[in-house]
DNA sequence: CTGTATCCCCGAAGATACTG
DNA sequence: CAGTATCTTCGGGGATACAG
């Protein structure tokens, strides 16, 4: 790994780097793990998705909604905006009439794209069985 | 990545390796992409505790009810069963009386801690902000 | 000890209508 | 164009009882 454990406290983590998890897990610690946080984000429904469709290319708005069949309006606001507090996506206005918005991988989102692909490394490998 | 595309068809992976997505994305497609299927499995409320559990070293059921605070009989049972399906974990029982089973990381299993150590260094890396 | 079977609840996600 | 507000629906997950 590449330095050491760092500060992350007694985390989910940990089992794959360091040390290990506590005799009994409490449930609010599991749920703090940033790792957890992590992929419990990747998991829902649209958001590796829409991950994936910005590391192409930035979108505007209603291009992601037509090219994601089947998301709601709803839905597709609220995973950008989980995605723009986690820093991973940036929301560029534009201020022409009417006014434009694109979304685009943050530095830190195409980063993610490295385990990401090593996840799916994983994934083809074990297509072998 | 190790091997060039094998044949994992238009999935949401080729994205981060490949040319791309297609212009429309057909919600049934994506829902069969196998990595967007690993993150799922590993974004529920379970899994991924379970799994760490496991790569610290075997368990049996009962030793994971008790250390797992808060998840209930029925949960464990299938997510344990779902993890078995996937070859990720394996389960052993043992003929005594009462019935010993127990449970532990497959090879595949313990293969997935690398790009989980790896999804796991983004987070940390990210805390710097 | 290691499960399976049922029932129930709540929150995530969809549908629809409206707005700057 | 890029959203917000409200209502509804659906299934993931909890509780409990029972079984090999």
């Amino acid at each position: 790994m590449s330095d050491g454990n760092t500060d992350v406290p007694r985390h989910i983590v940990s089992a794959a780097l360091g040390p290990g998890l506590p005799a009994k897990v409490p449930a609010g610690e599991y749920e703090d793990c940033p790792v957890t946080q992590a992929v419990q984000m990747l998991g829902d429904k649209w958001t590796l998705l829409i991950v994936m469709m910005l590391a192409e290319r930035p979108h505007r708005y209603n291009e992601l909604r037509r090219r994601v069949e089947g998301i709601s309006q709803r839905m597709l606001t609220r995973t950008l905006r989980v995605l723009e507090e986690e820093r991973i996506v940036t929301r560029t206005v534009f201020p022409t009439v009417p006014p434009g918005v694109e979304y685009g991988l943050s530095e830190r989102g195409r980063e993610l794209l490295v385990p990401l692909a090593g996840l799916a490394d994983w994934v083809i490998r074990g297509r072998a069985a």
